[in-house]
DNA sequence: TTGTATGCGTTATCAT
DNA sequence: ATGATAACGCATACAA
């Protein structure tokens, strides 16, 4: 009765084959096994169409081959990037993803967390907004673009260098008054490095430079109105400014259409993340692109390493300039 | 010893609460046990901090909580997109996803599909492109944009109407000599019913038309050449364009730009999907919204209804116009 | 080299 | 109402 609704199990391979369950077992895994023996158990096998079941095996080894990849969403590109990059650095060492979008809430973060404990992933890598997030010790955890303590590593972009990189391209592109704007979280994170990036490369090259920093709650508005502001007899005061991502360029380089300022002839535009039309055909403005593949390998690679004595707080991975059509090159 | 390295069990829990194994089973899932009991139990979890084995529960009960989602990748706007939404229509419902990235690559869907089983899930959902794949009729399938046999529901938006209505917008913003450009698939799926509505509604509104179909192998320059060779005089001898996806309207609206052609003042383009900037900001083109949200709805609830007699073979959702700039309106 | 038996963490059936 | 016990499917240590 129950071979009807249920799948076989090593049981009844070994009922077919005439042999007995352990020698199933031994073929299924590939240990050594008599020659006649093993061609009576694959031919079982494939008869009766048997499949492990991952599940007993995970209970037996406590072992899952399962990560999960907390993210907020696959509808912004950057993350949607990322997760496909992390996805196939898990496939190709045969480890199974869940993804858990959060949707940036933070107690949705921990409802995950939960959850993939209770599922004994073998893994979590997160990008994640919850200042307190509880993970259990034993569930090995990679941070992305956040610093969560001393033993849960965090991999990145090298945001300072990014924001550096961008104050040196427009410098080199001519610019002489160049602001930086940013919103999005307020939480300490690394992304934030772009900023103190971006002000030493000012410095370094001498142009001048203001800050316009939006706190979470702030509407887009704020960033019209400062543009707005520093327009005199029709003329924006600045000659190029850095966007702290490519999303926030797009709307900029808008607003900026409607205030009558031409991008890049009256002012050059530098965005973050490197996001490209449809995911992969042209980018979308000049930006510092982040290396995601890069990143997804060394995510995996640190949450993967059982035997690392000591693993590394902070991993910064190396940017690159990309030009995008909103700078002079 | 076992204490240190691994997690704690029911049992654990039963000799830390003085009570017997069923109790603590009983109390965890919140069924009838005596009040002192029961508060004793909860305090033990608080204490050793447990966490009930997903994996010991899905081997005993033969469910797992878990699908499957097998898409080419989430670099795609669109398939990000339908990533997005499922994972969410699947996380209202307290079951995990399995993402699987399958890069259209016919054996590596065929790979998932197997793993999938092997993991036990309670169901897949796949936009897949293997002809022949092959799924134990044991696990519920429901396929996105592709029929696969009659007994595995296949869920779509109205691609038909959705090329009806391109036809349609075209002809009402004036448009009297139009074509149909498309590339990808050659399989037999449904988005080539776009082509077929787009001739109808050509046909209906008596606007000329003609179509021009890449196969999967040639290369995008075709195009290039098609629309060359339709340049008289320096015009073009179409006003109007549906372009299978808003990806090839995006192409399509660059090579324009180089054959010195106008977009939307000498040709308008429509384009399908319904792809926003960055995700959430405005329509990359004029578009054909696909119903991503109720595609998404639509594929999980037809997955997870265990006892509905008989699933619906084709499921076509409504589809919308949606101005993008690359249309008079 | 092959077979047997135990246990992984749960749930559920049975006595008590 | 509670406690003991078997079974889920598999891996493995051990016995044959």
């Amino acid at each position: 009765m129950r071979r009807e609704t249920s799948a076989p199990t090593m049981k009844d391979v070994a009922r077919e084959a005439g042999v007995a369950l352990g020698t199933v077992s031994k073929v299924v895994n590939g240990l050594p096994v008599g020659e006649s023996y093993r061609i009576r158990v694959e031919d079982a096998i494939h008869k009766l169409n048997y499949q492990v079941n991952s599940y007993a095996q995970g209970l037996k080894a406590n072992k899952t081959y399962t990560a999960a990849l907390l993210i907020p969403n696959t509808i912004n590109p950057f993350f949607a990037s990322l997760a496909y990059y992390i996805n196939i650095a898990l496939m190709k060492r045969h480890y199974r993803m869940i993804l858990c979008s959060t949707d940036f809430d933070p107690l949705l973060e921990q409802e995950y967390v939960t959850m993939a404990q209770q599922n004994k992933v073998d893994g979590i890598i997160g990008l994640t907004y919850n200042p307190t997030l509880i993970v259990e010790e034993n569930t090995p955890f990679v941070s992305i673009d956040r610093s969560m303590g001393p033993h849960i590593p965090c991999v990145a972009c090298d945001n300072f260098a990014g924001g550096q990189l961008a104050a040196e391209k427009l410098a080199d592109l001519g610019c002489r008054n160049v602001a930086f704007l940013r919103n999005g979280s307020s939480l300490d994170n690394e992304p934030n490095k772009r900023k103190a990036g971006f002000e030493n490369g000012c410095l370094s090259r001498g142009i001048s430079y203001e800050m316009k920093i939006l706190d979470d709650s702030a509407p887009y508005e704020e960033f019209e109105q400062f543009l707005s502001e520093h327009i005199h007899n029709g003329k924006l005061s600045f000659d190029g400014l850095f966007c702290v991502t490519d999303r926030l360029t797009y709307l900029i380089s808008e607003t900026l259409r409607r205030l009558n300022q031409r991008v890049p002839e009256d002012v050059q535009l530098i965005g973050f993340d490197g996001i490209r039309s449809f995911g992969d055909i042209d980018y979308r403005c000049s930006t510092i692109v982040q290396p995601v593949p890069e990143i997804a390998e060394m995510c995996v690679e640190l949450l993967l390493q059982e035997n690392m004595r000591t693993k590394p707080p902070l991993v910064c991975l190396p940017v690159s300039y990309a030009y995008g059509g909103t700078t002079l090159g």
